[in-house]
DNA sequence: GCAAGGTC
């Protein structure tokens, strides 16, 4: 590069703050002329000055900067009014980008400062949304400057020597990273509009919403990001629902020494089968000398957390302080502006080997709480340091999130402030510190052939927990043992528990959630969180904990029912793999857009098509409105013919407020040509076929659905019928289930379709009334319904688990899996019986028995302290030698309960000694 | 009035 008359630049950055780091970076050499500040159109846009020079060549640099994305995307002005068309057409009506008129005084700084350069240096930040405001920066700067020489800097940390070597290294922008953008943006653009436009002016009028004293206003937004957070909560919320709790048992076996208490956990966990863990317990009451099969010591490590990215300052700040990831991103920015933390929008959990940890650890040497700390970390004696280790995500734009300026406090904080501070402070110094040392003590002992295990833990050194205060690591004493010691344990219980459901999401794990699918970004997760609560689609509790709201589970309900997966996180997953190949150069921007848009075109259409699914899902919570008779003009009718009568406006297809159809003019009340429709149609569109007789045409076809039980047999549930006259099957039906034209109630004979419900006493048990919204049986409502098990709402039923054949238990007298099968001789036919599978064995036991007589002690049985016999007795098979008489059983409540076989019911003996057993 | 993504 020629030397000679220094050139003008303009340098570009994402933020103010990175021009300014950037600048104060650039501008530390003598030869550098010192830094300048001036204001630009924007307030908060500084413009710095300097010079530097690149491979020999003299600059004069302008360095200024965007707050973010410079434009927008959005629909033609002729499509932007809500009625202005049918949302289909949104997934080809023209977009266009702009520069909002909040950004324009940005623009206009661009715009002057280009007209003096020769060069643009972009600096926006190194990922694909940094490059594709670059090329916003470039559209705007071109068209002041059409002679502008353009380079983009790449960085990943605002260092000196990285920054001074990007300079030194400049290339060309990634057309392909802004275009995967470009793309991003069209399909979020056209889904979110069509389907929100779709499902608000559908259901707002059609139900009363009771959420807002205004509810005409709401929004029933609908976005690839927000339905599918939405999704995790319902799931989760329907996951507890078709929770059914199930029995399990388990051997629990502690000793009591000087020393203290060991409590050994049984090998086996918990089984399921109370036969089974009955008659291991009673082996182990009967040999119950413990004997120490292993014992092992080991050095055990806590290792620090990873440093600090946005969702883990997010995660972290809700289980320890319960702040909502909205307010923590707030306090954080407070903090940010401040300076006293680092950017807290970040992927990034690694730290720069370039970084000077060690300067940000000398900064809180001061602090009279954790000073102390600090103080020992930066001591080489005290052995405290070490190397962060990341955990392996790097945004290539900024830092882990880490304190950038001391503060013991300041006087404008809030106590939140106060608290997060301290939180990236700790979580800062934990990350560089060594992991807490334990030793662990793990006491294996086998009882009657059964193993069980107790470990202890003592605490060496606690390290970082001695500064990070929020996580704990509990210490435990155990007793010592030596290999091959033998001991009687003090109490050997059969414990019985239940399984429970999952609990709601906590906002950590619903971040978790959305952080594993990809929804969302670092800096946007948030809001999709506070979006949902915004739209009434969730509510939090104290315990930061998620519940759908009634709308918000219907809307996902009309959706499942539908068949979609809308309210999954496929659809983003699919996104993102397609931008992925947008930006590597394998698949075209082009090619993308239209596939993707094809595709949801189709659901589109084919979701508007089954807009009644919709209403029904709704219908299951809320009450019908009679707001929607005035306001149904709003949603957009479909157009079936031109007027016959006036001939000057459209005949549309219309659902009225009781649920029936009518085909009337929209002329109305001038024209009052209508057409009524029969009672029984449950659905009905207009498609695009055209009748080849009726005339004046075009007269479109409707694709009718009726209600089985209110049509005779010999008619068709579907229909594609005609209004235009040409119609027979329509005029008989017409004839026979009369028209829509009445109130259902008043018209004999017809079964009830989804009638209303008048109160909201009804509303809240309507879940249990009327037909299921799945089957259209009655007896049971859709959220248990039978044919829903295999969609995955119901997670398991009792029938599911007792299928004939089915391995469930280990046979209690040769191990070998029992199975379920069902009898079929003439006196027991039907009745079920789980059989071993073994030729050698021939346990048998009637289902039925382990359930009426198998359960005689309820809850905790534990032996009593007579002694236990060894003597030899009657048994066969397995560990022989046991007899049962000899021992008594004790309830929870310690009062004796014979012992009684689980076979035929005899209190004499045990099952596995049964003489009936396998007869 | 709608999305999600930047950012103040």
């Amino acid at each position: 590069m020629a030397g000679g008359r220094p050139i003008r630049a303009l340098n570009v950055a994402e933020k103010p703050s990175v021009a300014k780091a950037v600048s104060g970076i650039l501008s530390k050499n003598p030869s550098s002329g010192g830094l300048r500040v001036r204001d630009g159109r924007s307030r908060y846009n500084k413009i710095f000055e300097f010079n530097y020079t690149i491979q020999n060549q003299q600059f004069q640099m302008s360095f200024t900067s965007v707050t973010g994305h410079l434009m927008e995307l959005e629909f033609e002005e002729r499509y932007r009014k809500w009625h202005s068309c049918d949302p289909v057409q949104l997934y080809q009506a023209a977009v266009k980008k702009y520069v909002p008129e909040d950004k324009l005084d940005i623009k206009r700084t661009l715009e002057e400062e280009a007209r003096k350069c020769q060069w643009l240096i972009l600096w926006l930040d190194c990922d694909r949304e940094g490059e594709n405001i670059a090329f916003e920066v470039v559209e705007v700067c071109k068209q002041a400057n059409r002679n502008l020489n353009i380079w983009r800097a790449r960085f990943s940390a605002l260092i000196d020597r990285e920054i001074h070597y990007s300079m030194q290294h400049l290339v060309r922008p990634n057309q392909l990273f802004a275009d995967a953008v470009d793309v991003r943006q069209e399909i979020d653009l056209r889904i979110g509009a069509s389907f929100t436009r779709f499902q608000t002016m559908l259901l707002r009028d059609a139900f009363n919403i009771n959420f807002t004293t205004d509810d005409k206003n709401i929004i029933l937004s609908y976005g690839p990001c927000q339905f599918p957070t939405l999704g995790f909560v319902v799931e989760r919320f329907w996951e507890i629902q078709s929770h059914e709790p199930e029995e399990f048992w388990t051997i629990n076996c502690t000793h009591n020494l000087e020393e203290g208490i060991a409590t050994f956990n049984w090998m086996r966990g918990h089984l399921f089968d109370y036969t089974c863990a009955a008659i291991i317990y009673e082996m182990c009451v009967q040999e119950s000398t413990a004997t120490v099969t292993r014992v092992r010591q080991q050095e055990k490590l806590k290792y620090p957390p990873h440093p600090l990215s946005t969702i883990e300052l997010e995660k972290r700040a809700s289980r320890y302080f319960r702040m909502s990831s909205e307010h923590t991103m707030k306090v954080a920015e407070d903090l940010y502006q401040a300076g006293f933390i680092s950017y807290p929008r970040t992927e990034t959990d690694c730290f720069s080997e370039r970084t000077d940890l060690r300067m940000m650890v000398q900064e809180q040497q001061g602090h009279p709480v954790w000073g102390s700390y600090a103080q020992r970390l930066l001591d080489p004696e005290a052995g405290l340091w070490r190397n962060p280790s990341g955990g392996g995500h790097d945004d290539k734009a900024h830092p882990p999130i880490h304190p950038t300026k001391f503060s013991a406090g300041e006087n404008g904080w809030s106590q939140d402030h106060h608290k997060l501070y301290e939180l990236v402070v700790r979580h800062f110094l934990a990350c560089v510190s060594q992991p807490a040392v334990g030793a662990e003590t793990t006491v294996d002992i086998d009882i009657a052939g059964e193993l069980f295990s107790a470990s202890g833990r003592v605490i060496m050194a606690k390290n970082y927990l001695d500064v990070y205060r929020f996580e704990s690591w509990g210490g435990s004493m155990i007793p010592t043992y030596n290999f091959g010691q033998q001991f009687t344990p003090t109490t050997l219980t059969l414990d019985s528990g239940v399984t429970r459901p999952p609990p709601l999401l906590s906002e950590a794990d619903l971040l978790s959630c959305m952080d594993k699918a990809g929804i969302g970004t670092d800096a946007t997760m948030h809001d999709h969180i506070k979006k949902l609560l915004d739209r009434f689609y969730a509510t939090k509790d104290s315990n930061t904990r998620f519940s759908p709201t009634e709308l918000g589970e219907a809307l996902v309900m009309g959706y499942d029912d539908m068949g979609y997966e809308l309210w999954k996180p496929y659809l983003r997953a699919m996104m993102e793999s397609d931008m992925k190949a947008v930006s590597m150069g394998t698949k075209s921007k082009t090619e993308v857009l239209e596939t993707c848009l094809q595709q949801m075109k189709a659901c589109f259409v084919d979701a508007k098509s089954n807009k009644g699914k919709l209403f029904e899902s709704m219908a299951v919570f809320f009450e019908r409105s009679n707001r929607s008779s005035i306001n149904e003009q709003n949603t957009v009718a479909e157009v079936v013919r031109r007027c016959s009568l006036c001939q000057e406006s459209d005949m549309v297809l219309r659902r009225k407020p009781d649920g029936n159809f009518m085909v009337g003019c929209t002329g109305f009340p001038h024209c009052k040509n209508v057409v009524w429709l029969p009672g029984s149609v449950s659905e009905a569109v207009v498609t695009t076929n055209i009748c080849s007789s009726c005339a004046p045409g075009p007269v479109y076809q409707i694709q009718f659905k009726f209600r089985r039980l209110e049509i005779p047999p010999n008619y068709g549930v579907d229909h594609l019928g005609c209004i235009g006259g040409c119609d027979d099957i329509l005029r008989q039906l017409v004839e026979i289930c009369g028209t829509g034209s009445r109130n259902i109630s008043s018209v004999p004979g017809r079964g009830p379709g989804h009638t209303p419900s008048s109160s909201s006493a009804q509303r809240s048990n309507s879940r249990g009334q009327g037909a299921c919204l799945y089957c259209r049986q009655t007896g049971h409502s859709s959220d248990v319904c039978p044919s829903r098990v295999s969609r995955g709402r119901n997670v398991r039923s009792p029938e599911a688990d007792a299928q004939e054949g089915e391995s469930s238990i280990p046979c209690s007298s040769c191990g070998a899996p029992c199975v379920l099968r069902t009898a079929n001789t003439a006196s027991n036919r039907g009745r079920k019986f789980y059989s071993c599978r073994s030729q050698e064995c021939n346990f048998f036991v009637w289902e039925d028995n382990i359930n009426e007589g198998g359960r005689v002690a309820r809850g905790n049985i534990s032996r009593t302290a007579s002694n236990p016999s060894r003597s030899g007795g009657r048994g066969r098979g397995g560990r022989s030698g046991r007899q049962a008489s000899d021992f008594a059983f004790v309830s929870a409540t310690g009062e004796p309960i014979s012992g009684r076989c689980f076979v035929c019911g005899d209190p004499s003996h045990f099952a596995n000694v049964c003489p009936n057993r396998g007869r």
